[in-house]
DNA sequence: ACATAACCGTAACGCTTGTTGTGTGAATGG
DNA sequence: CCATTCACACAACAAGCGTTACGGTTATGT
């Protein structure tokens, strides 16, 4: 439901219906839609987390396999992407969701530095701050996301991949300006 | 307006009082609402198209700037961006406006593309499908964007661009894996 | 067993929404 | 100079929204 409407589409009385119940169940358990609201995204969030993840190998394996994790490779992940993706709508207009999603995110990448510091442990990718890497590579895959949602022909799962991997095969290439960090003011 | 309330929180009445009219006027132009969003897109896309672009070079430095100009680095473009990411749950639940963005991103990637080529043909980025590699540097800099959007204290300017910068310094550097297809599973 | 509270369906409220009519003044053109 | 169309305000409409009030049912504690 969400998928098909979107957040902007969301109404108690469909949540209630979809979930056979009446809307007197969801004020009872929600005082207001804000609050149904976050739920939902904390559901999806949850969700999200705890959706099966494809084995991982140890290092750079591991941080291929964390970002094909989010990518909407399957139709579960693109109904779980789009919903992502239209409730920044709404969290972009409410500053206690935009701080939610701020949050989220910030824990995403510091999840994916971590896993960028092994690998640099293990030399399969070159120096470097690891959160700077992870902050690049959860852009990569957010706007990859999006633009997978929104032309899927153009992005079939082949295509994210073999697009994900040019990346990593670009980050794990040392660069001239590897770690240095040039005195920025 | 849209850029504080998002494209979710669009009424008839509010578009009218701030453009000093009733809904008597837009109703007379735009049909139905649907109408009036998609003209909104459209504007949003000339404005942004019309925006003052910075100086740009040749090859490399004029990817970087096109790549720049997206970026939420001003006021303006912050507004701007905040506007168009807020459009996607619109777009996303009507397959009209789905198929409008999807075109509009393709086009931007063809303008990258060329741009890319022109890199290529300076010597100032390696061999690689330039469709491909557009593709890539598209979800880069999207990606940036929204998590810029809602972190901006996290990504400020500064960081913004160095991080773009270490995008594009990695794909200055030659790669192992150029063009090839490593036959994958 | 009985009082109390939690649970939840039903119905209504007030409000906002997109949309549709109607009326009026200005422009247009023959 | 008048008829007709256009441009727009204004008001009203039905529908849908979040929210609230209330009634009956079920659990819970004493």
């Amino acid at each position: 439901m969400l998928a098909a409407h979107g957040f902007g589409g969301l109404t108690l009385r469909a949540v209630a219906a979809e979930l056979g119940a009446t809307t007197g169940l969801l004020t009872h358990y929600f005082p207001a839609k804000r609050d149904l609201v976050a739920y939902a995204l904390d559901l999806l969030t949850e969700r999200t987390a705890s959706r099966p993840r494809r084995a991982a190998g140890d290092g750079l394996a591991a941080l291929r396999a964390a970002l094909l994790d989010i990518l909407p490779l399957t139709a579960e992940a693109t109904d779980s992407n789009r919903i992502w993706v239209s409730s920044w709508d709404t969290a972009l207009a409410d500053p206690a969701l935009s701080d939610d999603h701020a949050r989220k995110y910030e824990q995403s990448r510091v999840r994916l530095g971590e896993l960028v510091s092994a690998a640099q442990r293990l030399g399969e990718l070159p120096a470097g701050d690891p959160a700077r890497i992870a902050a690049g590579a959860q852009s990569f895959v957010l706007g990859l996301v999006v633009q997978a949602l929104f032309n899927p022909t153009a992005f079939p799962p082949r295509h994210q991949v073999e697009l994900l991997d040019d990346y990593l095969a670009s980050l794990a290439s040392p660069t001239s300006s590897g770690g240095d960090h040039p005195a920025s003011a």
